[in-house]
RNA sequence: GGACCCUUAGCUCAGUUGGUUAGAGCGUUUCCUUGACAUGGAAAAGGUCACUGGUUCGAGUCCAGUAGGGUCCACCA
C-alpha cells in the first residue's frame, strides 16, 4: 500500500478520480427495477457562461444531493445541459462581428446563426468543463442543449399546441422594447433603477384664450411631439371649465385638446398630465379610452423621428431630451426644471432603459395557472425555504400575459406561415385562425413558397420552461421510454436562486402540469417536488457579485489555490438555508484545512497497521462507546438535514464529529491504546468503522479526497468505487450493523467520558495558566473518592499522556498548590516551582463569584413557586441537579479559598 | 404604496417546535514543533442577543411597536 503524503496536495487526486469515475461510466443512471428514483435537472447555464460562485454554489449543492442519493442505493440521475440564451448570445456575437466592423445584417439570417453555432462549438462547453472540475457528478451522456434538434422540435410542438388550444395569440400592444437589442422583452427581463434626471414644468398655451396655460410635469420633454392631449382628473376643481378646449403642443406645434380622466393622480405636480399614447403605457390606456391618435416619435433604436418635428429628427433619445429642453426654454415654455429622481425601467441584458412601444407581438395566456398555485399551496411541491412560496403565489396571483415573440434570430423561429400578399398587421383574432391564411405548425406548409414564415423566434424562456421533462425524451414515446420518464419524472429536487422564481420556476410548474401526463393527479404531473432556493454570493462589502464591478473570484483560482473540495466545503459551510452569502475566502481556506485535516487523520490511522479485524466489544472501554454513540448521532443529524435541506448546518456536524470528537479526542486516547497489544486490536477497529462511516457521510461534500482516502485504507474491495458502490447506513442501519457485532452502545459509559474531558480540560489550564503546557514532570493530585478515582485509574496511561503529567496520585496534595474543582474531585497541581499566592487567590475568587451568581440565579427559581408547578419535570429535575452540582462546586472552591489563607 | 428578510463576540454567521452557564469559523493573547496534521495542538480573553413594551414560571427564540440595513413586487407623469 502506498504510503499518504503528509499534507494533501488536490490537483493530482481530482484529476485522477474525476477520470476514473467517467471511466467507470459511474454517473450513469443506471436503470434498475424496485430502487426508488432521485432525479435532478440542472438549471442550464447559458452558453455564454463561464463559472461564477453562484453557480459553484448551486452545483455543489446538486451534486450533494445526488451523490448522497446515490450511497443511500437510489437510481439516482442528474441531467445536465446548457440553455441558448437568446439575447445574450446573438449579442456576443454580434459584438465579435462588430470588431470586423460588421452587423449581422451585412451577413444575413442564415450565415449569421451559422456563425452563432460555430461560435457555440468552439465556446459553449466551457460551463461543463468547468462544473467538471468541481466534481459534478452529471450523467454527461445526457447532456442537453436548448436549440438540439429534438429539443426544438419539442419547443415548436408546445407553441403549435397551445396556439391550438387558443392560449397564443398575435396583438397589437404595448410593449417593453429594448433600444439597444431591437427586440420586445417580457416583463420579467426589465428591472427598474433609480435615475438622476430632472423633472421640466412645462406650460402649454390655451388656443382660444392667449396667456391662459396648463402647466404640467414631465421626465421625458422629447416625447412632446408625440403629446396629443392634457389630461386632468375629471372632479378636479383647478380644471373645472378646461375640458374639452384645446392647448398649443409647445414642440412641433399644434392644437391638442383636454380630456378628463380619473386615472390622473389629483397630487402630483399640477394635477395635469400630458398624454402620449406611444411611449407610455398608462398613456396609451387612456388614448383608447379616449381615441385619441398615437404618434410615435421615436425608432426602434430610440433615435427621434421624423413625427418629432424637424428640430428633433435624428437625435438620440437622451440628446432629444436636452434639445427640447433648450427649445421649451428658448420659446417661454419651460416654467423650471428641477432635479428628480424616478424609477426606469432597463433592460437587464442591455443596461439601457427600455422604451414602452406600440409593437406587434405574440403573447401566451399562462395555461394552468389555478393548478400551478394549488400545487404550491397544497404541498405538492415543497419550497425551501417556504417563504418563497408567498412571493411565488403572489405573482400568479397577479399574471399578466407572457410576450413570447423576441425581435432575434438566435432561437426557435416562431412556426407560423402567413399566406403570401396577406397583411399580417390586419389580421382579425378569427383570421389568425384561419387555415388558408395562416398556417401553424411542426414542420410548416406542404407548399412552402405560397407562404412567409415569421421572422420572430421565441423568448429563452419560452424553451428552457419545458426542461424536466424535454430533456426526459417528451414528446416522443419511443425517447421518453430509453431516457427513464416514468422512472425519473417528476424531478425529486430543483436547485436554483430566487431570482429566478418567475422567470423559470413558476412556467416549469405551468408547462409540466399542462403537457405531462395528462389526465393524472396534479402529483404526477408537476415537474419537481421540492425546490430549494440558494441564497446570493456577495462581496465582502455585501455587494451582489457581478462581472462589471469584478468582485468575483474565478472558481478556477480557487479550486487551485484550495482544491474543488476545499471549494466545496467552504461554499457549503457558508451557506446557510434562505440567507444571503457574505463571502470570505477564509473560509474556503478552512475547507482546505479540514481536507488536510481529514488526510491526515487516515494518514496516521494508516501508519498504525494494517485494516484491523473486527471489532471486539469486550475490549471496549468508554472511549469507544462515547465515539460510536457521536457516530450515531452524527448520522441521525444528517440525515434530518438532509430532508430539511440544512446544508451547511450538516456540514457543521460533520466538521464538529471529525475534528472535535475523534481527533481531538479519540485519536488522541488512541495513542495510548495502540502502545497496548490488549487494546490495540479493537482500537484499529474502532477507527476503522468510524473512518468509514465518516468517508461515506462526508463525500457527498467532498467527493475526491473521500475517493482516495477510501482507497487508500483499502476500505473497498478490488475496482469497487466509494461514489459508484459505496452504501451510508440509515441511523438504525448503523446501529443495527453495531449490534450485530455484539455491540450495544453503552451510553453510561459513554456518559462517564464527559467527567474525564472535563478533568483532562482543568489539568491543561492549570498547566497553561503558568505556561507548562510542555512540561511533563509534573505531578497532579486528585481528592477523588472511589468511584472518580476508578474512572482516573481506568484511564490514567491516556490522561499522562495527554495532560503531559509525570504523576496523577491520589490525595489532597499540599494546600498552596494551584487547585481546580473538577467532577471527579478536587484537582492540585504539583509543578514543583513556588506559587504566587496572591494569583490563585484572585483566579479562585473569580470562579467563586462565577459560581455564587450561578446558584443564586438557580435557587431563585427553584423557589419560585410557579416555576416548581409548572414547568415540566425533566426540566425542574435538571435545575435540582445543576443546584446542587453548583452547590458542591461551590463549598469546595470555599475550602480551597480558605485554605489557602 | 404593498410584501418579505436581516440586526447575536473585533469580523462573517449558526442558534431546529420557548427550558441548564448563548455557539462556530476567522481574528486576538499566552504556551507548545512529544512519533497524523504548524493547513496543527493546548489554554484564554471577548456578547445588557438593535431598541421599547407585551405574553409566559421562564424569551436570542412568540406577539406588537420603534430605529437602521437589504430584497422583491407595483403605471405615479
Amino acid at each position: 500500500m502506498p504510503e499518504i503524503t503528509t499534507s494533501y496536495e488536490p490537483a493530482q487526486v481530482e484529476q485522477a478520480w474525476y477520470a476514473a469515475w467517467m471511466a467507470a461510466n459511474a454517473f450513469a443512471a443506471q436503470p434498475a427495477e424496485g430502487r426508488e428514483s432521485y432525479s435532478i435537472v440542472i438549471p442550464p447555464p447559458n452558453v455564454t457562461g463561464v463559472l461564477t460562485m453562484g453557480h459553484v454554489l448551486n452545483n455543489t449543492l446538486q451534486d450533494i444531493l445526488i451523490r448522497r442519493a446515490r450511497l443511500e442505493g437510489k437510481e439516482a440521475l442528474w441531467i445536465p445541459g446548457t440553455d441558448h440564451a437568446g439575447i445574450a448570445t446573438q449579442t456576443v456575437v454580434e459584438r465579435e462581428l462588430r470588431k470586423a466592423k460588421q452587423s449581422r445584417r451585412d451577413l444575413g439570417r442564415e450565415k449569421f446563426l451559422e456563425r452563432v453555432w460555430e461560435w457555440r462549438g468552439e465556446k459553449g462547453n466551457i460551463i461543463l468543463e468547468q462544473l467538471r472540475r468541481l466534481g459534478a457528478s452529471c450523467d454527461w451522456s445526457r447532456t442537453h442543449f436548448t436549440m438540439d434538434p429534438g429539443y426544438s422540435r419539442a419547443v415548436l410542438q408546445v407553441f403549435v399546441e397551445l396556439f391550438g388550444r387558443g392560449h397564443i395569440y398575435r396583438g397589437k400592444r404595448m410593449v417593453n422594447w429594448c433600444p439597444a437589442s431591437l427586440t420586445a422583452l417580457s416583463d420579467e427581463e426589465v428591472i427598474m433603477k433609480e435615475v438622476k434626471g430632472a423633472l421640466y414644468h412645462v406650460r402649454y398655451e390655451l388656443t382660444d384664450e392667449p396667456g391662459r396655460f396648463v402647466q404640467v410635469a414631465t421626465t421625458r420633454p422629447e416625447t412632446i411631439p408625440g403629446d396629443v392631449a392634457l389630461a386632468v382628473h375629471p372632479q378636479d376643481p383647478r380644471y373645472a371649465g378646461l375640458i374639452g378646449r384645446t392647448v398649443w403642443r409647445p414642440i412641433h406645434r399644434a392644437p391638442i385638446p383636454i380630456i378628463g380622466d380619473s386615472a390622473v393622480d389629483r397630487e402630483f405636480g399640477s394635477g395635469a398630465l400630458k398624454i402620449t399614447p406611444a411611449h407610455d403605457k398608462v398613456d396609451f390606456e387612456i388614448g383608447q379610452r379616449h381615441r385619441l391618435p398615437v404618434i410615435d416619435v421615436l425608432n426602434a433604436d430610440g433615435t427621434l423621428n421624423a413625427e418629432a418635428g424637424p428640430e428633433l429628427a435624428g437625435l438620440d433619445r437622451f440628446a432629444g431630451r436636452k434639445r427640447a429642453a433648450e427649445l421649451l426654454r428658448a420659446a417661454g415654455s419651460l416654467v423650471r426644471e428641477e432635479p428628480y429622481t424616478n424609477n426606469v425601467g432597463y433592460s437587464e441584458r442591455a443596461d439601457v432603459p427600455i422604451e414602452p412601444r406600440l409593437t406587434w407581438q405574440w403573447w401566451l395566456r399562462y395555461p394552468r395557472v389555478a393548478e400551478a398555485k394549488a400545487a404550491v399551496r397544497d404541498g405538492n411541491i415543497a419550497f425551501f425555504p417556504d417563504r418563497w412560496s408567498k412571493v411565488y403565489l403572489h405573482w400568479l396571483e397577479n399574471i399578466q400575459d407572457w410576450c413570447i415573440s423576441r425581435q432575434l434570430w438566435w432561437g426557435h423561429r416562431i412556426p407560423v406561415w402567413y399566406r403570401k400578399g396577406i397583411d399580417r398587421d390586419r389580421l382579425s383574432p378569427e383570421e389568425l385562425r384561419d387555415p388558408a391564411k395562416v398556417h401553424v405548425s411542426l414542420d410548416g406548409p406542404a407548399d412552402p413558397e405560397n407562404w412567409e414564415q415569421e421572422e420572430d423566434v421565441l423568448d429563452t424562456w419560452a424553451s428552457s420552461w419545458l426542461w424536466p421533462f424535454v430533456t426526459l425524451g417528451w414528446p416522443d414515446p419511443a425517447a421518453m421510454k430509453e431516457q427513464g420518464f416514468d422512472r425519473f419524472y417528476p424531478t425529486t429536487t430543483l436547485v436554483t436562486g430566487p431570482d429566478i422564481i418567475f422567470f423559470w420556476v413558476a412556467r416549469m410548474i405551468m408547462a409540466g402540469l399542462e403537457f405531462t401526463r395528462p389526465g393524472e393527479p396534479i402529483g404526477r404531473r408537476i415537474p419537481f417536488r421540492n425546490v430549494y432556493f440558494t441564497g446570493i454570493i456577495r462581496d465582502a462589502q455585501g455587494r451582489k457579485m457581478s462581472k462589471s464591478l469584478g468582485n468575483s473570484p474565478d472558481p478556477l483560482d480557487l479550486i487551485a489555490k484550495y482544491g474543488a473540495d476545499g471549494l466545496r466545503f467552504g461554499i457549503v459551510s457558508i451557506a446557510p438555508q434562505g440567507q444571503d452569502i457574505r463571502f470570505q475566502e477564509e473560509r474556503i481556506e478552512g475547507g482546505k484545512n479540514f481536507c488536510n485535516k481529514l488526510w491526515n487523520a487516515c494518514r496516521f490511522r494508516q501508519m498504525s497497521g494494517p485494516p484491523a479485524a473486527e471489532l471486539d466489544p469486550r475490549r471496549f472501554d468508554a472511549d469507544d462507546h462515547s465515539i460510536l454513540r457521536r457516530l450515531v448521532q452524527v448520522s441521525e443529524e444528517l440525515q434530518r438535514c438532509f430532508g430539511e435541506f440544512e446544508f451547511s448546518a450538516g456540514i457543521q456536524a460533520l466538521y464538529t464529529f471529525f475534528w472535535n470528537d475523534f481527533c481531538d479526542w479519540y485519536v488522541e486516547v488512541s495513542k495510548a491504546k495502540l502502545a497496548d497489544e490488549a487494546t490495540r486490536g479493537n482500537c484499529l477497529a474502532v477507527q476503522d468503522f468510524v473512518l468509514r462511516q465518516l468517508l461515506l457521510l462526508l463525500h457527498p461534500f467532498i467527493p475526491f479526497i473521500t475517493e482516495e482516502l477510501w482507497k487508500q485504507l483499502g476500505f473497498g474491495a478490488g475496482a469497487e468505487l466509494l461514489m459508484r458502490d459505496g452504501r451510508v447506513q440509515s441511523p438504525d442501519q448503523l446501529v443495527q450493523a453495531l449490534k450485530s457485532k455484539g455491540v450495544e452502545i453503552d451510553r453510561q459509559a459513554a456518559d462517564s467520558i464527559e467527567a474525564v474531558k472535563a478533568f483532562m480540560s482543568q489539568a491543561r489550564a492549570l498547566k497553561a495558566e503558568r505556561g507548562l503546557a510542555s512540561r511533563r514532570d509534573v505531578r497532579f493530585f486528585v481528592s477523588a473518592d472511589s468511584a472518580a478515582w476508578a474512572n482516573l485509574e481506568a484511564n490514567r496511561t491516556k490522561l499522562l499522556r495527554m495532560a503531559g503529567a509525570a504523576a496523577i496520585e491520589r490525595g489532597e496534595g499540599a494546600e498552596d498548590m494551584p487547585a481546580a474543582v473538577t467532577p471527579l474531585g478536587t484537582l492540585r497541581l504539583d509543578a514543583g516551582a513556588a506559587v504566587d499566592k496572591g494569583a490563585e487567590k484572585a483566579r479562585l475568587l473569580k470562579e467563586r463569584e462565577k459560581l455564587a451568581q450561578h446558584v443564586a440565579g438557580t435557587r431563585a427559581r427553584l423557589e419560585n413557586q410557579a416555576f416548581v408547578s409548572k414547568a415540566p419535570p425533566a426540566v425542574l429535575e435538571g435545575a435540582r441537579k445543576q443546584l446542587s452540582d453548583l452547590q458542591t462546586k461551590l463549598a469546595e472552591t470555599d475550602r480551597l479559598l480558605h485554605n489557602l489563607n
